[in-house]
DNA sequence: AATGAATGAGCCTTCATTCAT
DNA sequence: GATGAATGAAGGCTCATTCAT
């Protein structure tokens, strides 16, 4: 039935998802209300059940969504030409944070997907993850000259220490957003205090 | 009502503790039940609502036990008087390792604890989380020599991408354990692994 | 949604109503159960909270309902065109008489709802009460030609005792039949008995 | 068990009295609780029921303790030797306002009491309630002095009309006490005020 | 396609009462 | 006498899901 779902006249489609969305966002899977998502979405409690069997479906469909809507629009942006490999992570960096940006509701909602812990959804989504980081790492490091990295340095262990050091970094600006009354995110810091991680690294790894 | 629950026989306490501990780190705060809790602890309900006002009281409870716990046993594994940084972050990750061993309902709770959304606990829990922080950091790091780092070298930020590090290191093998069948953490292969790091970074950061 | 209770096929709805009532007549706000409730009138738990948000608003609901049932006949009944007080406060008694033949639970609920002690719902009632006393008085004793009381009578006074002195008496009687096996109220002879004191005021108080 | 209550130290007695006195004055029957009955008194959970069967006896025990310390006051202060009613009446209201301020919380439990809707002990506070009124009218009105009215007066008639009319003015007070803040009774007015209706009574009715 | 009334299992919590000590 | 841990039924209420229309 779910294909009846997308083949719904746009309007309809979207003031679902975005109820749905903001929903489990807000409350996580167990907690989020399929009463509130036809609420807010303005449809009738047997509409939502007529496109999806149940919360369960719903939840995991609105997770696959976002994945796609997301990665599109990634690779869109990320410039696969760029070879070396600190640039490109720099890339990545801002990508993801235009991308936040953009589309607040579907990272909200997929961050919270990926820490789901109900049992009901959980190993769902972390097999769903973990495909996607196989396939995606993969991508995302296509055509990656490694030949600036000077010799001696393990490079496997080097970009570990690039992407953690990022992912340590968004984590801890997060943290802090929350702290602040608005939990506005500031991402003119986060692009500054990146780059002089960017130059450490440069100035450690490339020749 | 708490102070009867800490003077209970060992036994009972254990199987109470052990009983919601569980639950609560398998289905979150919302989602845990309290009726799963004394079914599995074989106490009757109104004895668990006789200790703890309610389920807000154990689930704090729960969390304040096991910080205390877990600080307990890790402050007396770390050698203090180690002021080569390096040494003692590894110190950390192994006393981290070692107590994953030990304490895994704990830890397993303490990490779901730390991500609640509920409303319900999500403040308390992060009031709690922030103190933790403030008093620990300074702990952790207490009689640190910084004498060591090349001149040039920003400190803050390398010491970050030390610990981002051993979080990014302790991540991957976690998950890599639960792909396995068994679910078993290879210890041994993390010290292994760390171990090269450690010398990645000693190299770029010590005199 | 209680919009869409009172939308609801009669048969229905009254089977609630009843059931509501009767419980709560019987057992008070407190101790009236939304179990039996549901069960007596054969709907189920969900139902019942899906017309009324909580128990407090299905008994205000049904306060307010009855109070309106009441004094919509109650009105119809008296003729206010009878300017002789003694003979309208006789009226009153028989319409009054006539309500408890033919709202027998809708009184006793009322009378019990009069008394409620619960503080959930006690200042609610005591409020709707004081507005219902303020416009119904006027009401009840609009255009009342004063001018036959003998001069010297302190005409408030008199009519508090006209009043109180009839409530007494149904008072009684209730009780009386209370004791009774069958707890019939026997009207007539409360209307010969009432009739009796309306003989002697006439003569003490009129010209 | 309950002689066994009674033989008890007095001051512990009255704590346990007292405790229970104001629970079930306070929220009735029902919702008074055991629970705060023995924090308040003091004493552990298993002594009351030691020496009270079970909840009920002990409310039933504490309505019929009340009743005998009133009736012993009441008649006390009364001079059954004055044999005009109205004399006497006016007596019982002086006397009942004069106990309200002696005894507040038994009397207060009193008058819940006899309101008391859960079927538990409602017959058999109703039950004891009738046989009061029977022996007690009887002796309330002993010695009455019946030739001072004027002939033709139909006494007992005449005596319901004083009796009501006294109750009116009761009720009509405290009601009145209760929309002021503090929730105080005004006996002196009280007072003056019966004093107008009992110089119209005896007006009406004596010779 | 679309509605929303209806269901009933499950939730947390309270409480009188019992009983081993 | 005295304790208080232990019980479990009952309470109000929520919610995903179904189904007749």
């Amino acid at each position: 039935m779910i294909s009846k779902f997308l083949s719904l006249e746009s309007e309809k489609k979207n003031r679902i998802l975005n109820a749905a969305l903001k929903e489990f966002a807000q409350k996580g899977y167990k907690n989020g209300s399929t009463n509130e998502i036809v609420k807010s979405a303005e449809i009738s409690k047997g509409l939502l059940f007529h496109y999806f069997k149940n919360k369960r479906e719903l939840y995991l469909f609105l997770f696959d969504y976002c994945i796609e809507v997301l990665l599109d629009d990634f690779y869109n942006k990320i410039n696969l030409s760029q070879s070396n490999i600190i640039e490109r992570l720099r890339q990545f960096s801002m990508v993801k944070i235009k991308m936040l940006e953009r589309y607040p509701d579907i990272i909200r909602f997929v961050e919270v997907a990926f820490k789901e812990d109900s049992i009901e959804v959980k190993n769902e989504i972390e097999e769903r993850t973990n495909k996607l980081s196989d396939t995606n790492l993969k991508k995302a490091f296509e055509g990656i000259d490694v030949s600036r990295f000077k010799e001696g340095i393990d490079v496997e262990k080097a970009i570990n220490i690039i992407i953690w050091t990022f992912e340590g970094i968004s984590n801890t600006e997060i943290k802090k957003a929350k702290l602040t009354p608005l939990g506005k995110i500031d991402y003119d810091r986060i692009i500054d205090e990146a780059d002089v991680y960017i130059e450490m690294f440069k100035e450690w790894f490339y020749k």
